[in-house]
DNA sequence: GTTACTGCAAAGCTTTTGCATCCCT
DNA sequence: AGGGATGCAAAAGCTTTGCAGTAAC
């Protein structure tokens, strides 16, 4: 990220501390927030900015997954995500699954990847149901 | 859909008709334009009020598959996405794919369903890539 | 006659943009 | 020094909501 146009800033450096290893799956506002923890003066078109330059640069996924705001995933590598129809919270799989599309329904699309998303309820919310 | 407290009202039986074998997973604009030919008096606030409902009565799947906007699905049998990432375009493919999450990787989640999306090109962009 | 639905307009949210200033490189 | 980045505020899109009038049941 230190190669091309690309100005690193104490902003940027936040952000992507916050990023390292970060599995929430956070929402811009969760990101902002977080940011803003440590720099009070950061903005939201920064973060919107360096989600934008990232997205190009290929280090951030953008999900859209989530009926209400985008989520960002610092995760690039191929995964799936497992999502809790009772809390909305949202985990990894890190296995891959092989999935073959035969000829016949893949309709002339020329495939180029997948994304699951498995819907199911976390142990927490599995546990509530339970006392409900 | 004629039981409960659910109303039929012309706007509704437009919408209603649009939706019959309809595979285009329109966006709310789109569903309010194509009935605003036949009633021009038709409102946005119509057609979301019943998009709700439809939601609620599993009549109507909806879809966060776009990055920009809501998609609806009248398909509400098990089935799966193709996304073309040229135009954007989403056709649905039938096929049922039987996916195994192994216990180690569910992180004690109880699994309900998923659903796939598939990432390609369509035809037409194939052709137009080629050309380029 | 009730009660839900409609249309309009205004409001709410998330995300984007314009612009003067700032500060990495 | 120069060009990208920042922060602020305003704007743009999509979606929701309040409300008075209307129509389905």
């Amino acid at each position: 990220m230190k190669q091309s146009k690309i100005k690193m800033t104490p902003q940027r450096m936040a952000i992507l501390d916050y990023f390292e290893g970060n599995t929430s799956h956070p929402s811009a506002e969760d990101i902002y927030k977080a940011v803003k923890a440590r720099y009070p003066m950061v903005s939201f078109a920064t973060v919107y900015n360096t989600l934008a330059k990232l997205k190009e640069l290929g280090e951030v996924w953008e999900l859209t997954i989530d009926d209400e705001r985008k989520r960002y995933d610092p995760n690039t590598n191929h995964h799936s995500h497992l999502i809790c129809t009772g809390c909305r919270k949202i985990a990894d799989i890190h296995k891959g699954f092989e999935i073959d599309v035969p000829e016949e329904h893949s309709q002339g699309f020329k495939l180029t990847g997948h994304h699951i998303e498995f819907y199911g309820l976390c142990p927490e919310c599995r546990a509530s149901a339970d006392i409900v």
